[in-house]
DNA sequence: CTGATATTTGACTTTTACGTAAACGCCGTG
DNA sequence: CACGGCGTTTACGTAAAAGTCAAATATCAG
């Protein structure tokens, strides 16, 4: 396990760009470390690049990504806070089942369509 | 089965805005048929509609739910066309496994920092 | 027909998530 | 030492996906 990686570096893992990683510092996603005025990442930064590009792909926007960050914070220590961080994690959770669906029902759509396209194929006497 | 629906009938049940169904007709995506200049929405644009809001929540672009409302059409009958749309379909759907992989990794590390959220509150002496 | 309500078009604005360009610092190499 | 390569900041630009507003029509109940 490395000890830092440069911002480069992370671009080229993650196929984005310079901009994209200063701007999600900016928005306060990522807090890397400093040399000087140069940006040093640690895996716990790179761990947390994965979870916004994930948060990305599925759509969320990034105070939606920040949200999510927080959650996966230490834990609060207080009963109240805790029990609002749970009831935030439902939320977010219910989120994602409602995404999951609109994937099932996705896929199985183009599954459908590609059946189509493969009986079709058929009739045509296409050897599949 | 209706045979038609009104503008803000679609509205209220997708919670999208006039506007909104405008622009996506704008763009091509739906064509309700018209009585005057009236917008009249088929059960077949109800349904698409469906679609586009799936594909939104997804996290797919215009251009990207575009394409994949093109699939759902009827198959081509030329075999070229036909073994190209197969080939789009298995691209799509590549796209949906990756965010699949992603959705269940997001929801894995949530239930993760719930659980976290459960222990303290036990530790604190908590009944759940 | 009339007034209320719904719809349409068109123009302009806004927000998000970066892209792009300019101008400069730091550092290792030949 | 100057040069290339990487990194930085600041500032402005932009495309996508609507939101907002206005003014003109259309539809429908009574």
């Amino acid at each position: 396990m490395r000890d830092y990686y440069s911002i480069t570096e992370l671009t080229r893992e993650f196929g984005i760009s310079t901009r994209t990683l200063r701007f999600y510092e900016d928005e306060g996603l990522i807090h890397p470390a400093r040399r000087g005025r140069t940006r040093l990442f640690r895996p716990s930064d790179r761990h947390l690049v994965r979870q916004i590009i994930r948060g990305r792909r599925l759509g969320f926007s990034i105070n939606e990504i920040r949200e999510i960050i927080q959650i996966y914070k230490e834990p609060p220590g207080e009963v109240g806070q805790l029990k609002l961080m749970i009831a935030r994690i439902a939320e977010k959770r219910d989120m994602l089942r409602q995404k999951r669906r609109d994937l099932e029902e996705t896929i199985e759509e183009l599954d459908n369509a590609e059946e189509a396209c493969v009986e079709r194929l058929v009739e045509l006497g296409v050897s599949t």
